[in-house]
DNA sequence: TTGATATATGAATATATCTTCATATATCGA
DNA sequence: TCGATATATGAAGATATATTCATATATCAA
């Protein structure tokens, strides 16, 4: 758990344009939406996107970078969430028309149906050890 | 102008990154926070900004293909707005927290200023021949 | 038509970003 | 302590992006 971010309420355009260049790839979104849904962690992030462990790594790296979400270690694993301060500013950000969009998305649906499976499964401890881009 | 970008209900993940990806970079999310209040040609963009013409027409390139703004000739100059399609999109975005924090930025008051400036001293026909990186 | 103004765009370069590979660190259980 | 699991991170290469320079296009006024 590292130092957090604080979002005044008068942000340097620096720091938006950091937010927005954390949401402007299309992993790190779909990792926002998920975790939007759920605290996950990385193992779990893995098995639900299909991507190798060290490209989710540095993605997170990003995402904390930029204030959007936070880390707790729990054992083995590292549970990322959307941080405290983070939060308020993402549900402005995916307000109104935005979150529909956004929530009706083609991969936003499959993520979330993985993220279901994941679930059921109890996928810590057991999604790492077998291939991460196996169908689950 | 150019043919318009429609935003419907359900947007994929690609095409929500194209538009983060183009509110990533100061220069281009300043000219957004500056077209939100009022439609503005190239060379009122370049003397705000105090940037150099080629520079803002690549940015308003990047603007216009993410179908966040659309322009109009009005004679040697092209105005360029928000683009419909994108206003409710925009003002979902930056409902709220977000609006403040975006609006209190140091960046935004002083662009909002040297707005103010451009319309009183009607820049056009006047700017684009002197330095544009004057100070107004 | 010519010259001036306003804007767009292609090419080149510099810089940033993403992915992969290799390796390091931390926790747990035996 | 050792081995296995989970995660982080540095380096290298590939790709994308931003800026600048040169030049092209469009409009207007003379």
């Amino acid at each position: 758990m590292r130092p957090e971010k604080k979002f005044t309420l008068s942000m340097p355009v620096k720091d938006m344009v950091k937010i927005f260049k954390a949401l402007a790839d299309p992993t790190r979104l779909r990792i926002i939406l998920l975790l939007r849904r759920r605290e996950l962690c990385v193992c779990e992030i893995m098995y639900i996107l299909g991507m190798e462990q060290s490209r989710v790594s540095h993605q997170m790296r990003i995402l904390r970078h930029a204030g959007l979400v936070e880390d707790a270690r729990e054992g083995r694993w590292i549970n990322y969430r959307i941080s405290e301060p983070a939060r308020p500013l993402l549900e402005d950000l995916f307000a109104g028309t935005l979150r529909a969009r956004m929530e009706n998305a083609p991969e936003a649906g499959e993520d979330a149906r993985k993220l279901e499976a994941c679930l059921r499964g109890n996928v810590r401890g057991r999604i790492c050890e077998t291939n991460p881009r196996a169908e689950g």
